[in-house]
RNA sequence: UCCCCUGUAGCUCAGCUGGUAGAGCGAGCGGCUGUUAACCGCUAGGUCGUAGGUUCGAGCCCUACCGGGGGAGCCA
């Protein structure tokens, strides 16, 4: 007897089949005329498949009529057309096999919605929720979106570490990385002597892999990297994690233009592709989540994103009749609020911003002919924010390193870096993805928590 | 880290200017039904986040701590 999906039990091309089914159960009805409804899920989709089980069955008493929310079963039957509404396929049962119970007046799932806030307490239930598996398909759809974009681009697919013994580049706390015993840490002249630790020199979790991904986009033209990312910062945000997923792509003899298209075009695959692998989900989403979500990734697919330099962006804000509570003014960096209103208010679509002041980016950005701008461009969408960080790399080694310098580093430290300009120098572009962030704005989520199996926040490890 | 809000039954919440705790849902039992967030009746279930304080008396007022949410900063 085939084992079949509920998400293939459910197509009405399985009906006459034979067929085992396996899952848990959401909810069973009773009807005394002789038999039971149970509603079977086995995350393959969104609906369940109602399974009709006769009394003549023989534990029916004993054990099908104790089925609650939670227990897991395997079905035998047959595939029928439903005599009710709402699906078009039921399994006529032959036989209900019990693996596993799960007492009702502990199991903290209700057949009713629960708040995202009380899921997460139940980490090691809540992808058996709707929304919860939906995110987990979604969030599986987009991965394998990403994969396939940059695959059938000719980009190669190259795993940076994870460990690092750069501390570089800004872009915030670090987790340290040692195997010395905080109880007896080794000393020299009053300090740490972290010669004597593991990697011979201080050691982090990335924060980007960026710098690496450059070294082989320098000798193999179009590269990507996708893969855990640590943040230490102490951010309690809807939108922030400790541990979250990057994508990076890094292209030589790409300038920002050429960055711009990409990240555009790259963005719109994986709306498409979400909408199309994942239409059950996304109208979920779209009734109980958020019910924009589908117009507006419609609408985005079918335009082009606005792109406007910083100076622009600062002029837009300046000319509105907006009262900011950070007053916009060349220099500053933009504003979650600036951010919001260039995307949801002003322009109402995706908006790129390009060409931010140099003293507010870091050291790696191509320096502008002006001198005061860098090419730094932010994919800006509405209620996420900033979902895309890109920039045309500084390919001169002379800027490079005086760059470094404004910024306090030191070019021996990044020797390697430096070489990539000294030996055969190209001009290079790359951006980051926020995998969570994309998540989030494709299933209208609002809190980053909830689009990842397991977020890790500061103070919260569990599971 | 800062600002604001919040913590009462398994879940979602109500509880007046302080007077000894309530509903809906869920669960159990019974009834009814090709049902589908089913429906009807009954029952059980709470040291009101924790620790102090004010008061004759605190779920309610005060202080501290802990948890949760929203916003800000940092960023993806």
């Amino acid at each position: 007897m085939d084992q079949l999906s509920v998400a293939k039990a459910r197509n009405a091309d399985a009906i006459g089949k034979e067929a085992a089914i396996r899952g848990w159960v959401r909810t069973r009805r009773d009807s005394k005329g002789g038999f039971s409804f149970i509603e079977l899920n086995d995350g393959s989709c969104l609906g369940n498949i109602q399974v009709i089980a006769d009394a003549d069955l023989p534990n029916y008493a004993d054990e099908i009529q104790k089925l609650t929310a939670g227990c897991s079963v395997a079905v035998e039957g047959t595939i029928k057309e439903s005599g009710g509404k709402g699906q078009a396929t039921e399994v006529q049962a032959k036989s209900v096999t019990v693996h596993g119970w799960a007492d009702p007046e502990s199991y903290p799932l209700q057949k009713k919605r629960h708040s995202f806030e009380k899921l997460r307490e139940w980490a090691h239930l809540r992808p058996r929720t709707n929304a919860l598996g939906a995110v987990a398909r979604v969030r599986n759809c987009i991965s394998r979106s990403i994969h396939n974009f940059f695959q059938e681009d000719g980009f190669l697919y190259v795993n940076t570490p994870i460990i690092t013994a750069s501390d570089c580049e800004g872009a915030g706390e670090m987790f340290r990385v040692t195997t010395m015993d905080p109880a007896n840490v080794p000393l020299k002249d009053g300090k740490v002597d972290f010669a004597a630790d593991f990697f011979d020199r201080p050691s982090y979790l990335t924060v980007s892999g960026q710098l690496n991904a450059e070294i082989y986009a320098c000798a193999l033209g179009k590269v990507y990297t996708f893969g855990p990312t640590f943040r230490a910062e102490n951010s309690n945000t809807s939108r922030h994690l400790a541990e979250f997923w990057m994508v990076e792509p890094e292209m030589a003899f790409y300038d920002l233009d050429d960055n711009m298209d990409l990240a555009e075009s790259f963005l719109k695959r994986i709306f498409k592709d979400a909408l199309e692998h994942c239409a059950e989900d996304m109208e979920f989403f779209n009734l109980r989540v958020d019910d924009t979500i589908l117009e507006t990734l419609n609408g985005i697919m079918s335009s082009d994103f606005v792109r406007v330099t910083y100076t622009e962006a600062m002029k837009v804000l300046e000319d509105s009749s907006k009262k900011f509570e950070f007053a916009p003014s060349w220099g500053i960096d933009l504003q979650s609020e600036h951010e919001r209103f260039l995307t949801e208010e002003h322009f109402k679509s995706p908006v790129i911003v390009y060409d931010y002041p140099n003293t507010i980016k870091p050291f790696y950005m191509r320096v502008n002919d002006d001198g005061k701008t860098v090419r730094a461009m932010d994919v800006l969408v509405p209620k996420v924010g900033e979902i895309i960080g890109g920039s045309q790399r500084e390919e001169r080694l002379d800027v490079l390193t005086s760059r470094m310098g404004d910024q306090n580093l030191s070019p021996e430290e990044y020797w390697w870096y430096c070489d990539l300009r000294k030996y055969g120098t190209v001009p290079h572009s790359g951006f980051g993805l926020g995998l969570e962030r994309i998540v989030q704005f494709v299933t209208g989520m609002s809190n980053i928590r909830d689009v990842i199996p397991f977020p890790r926040t500061p103070g919260n490890a569990e599971f």
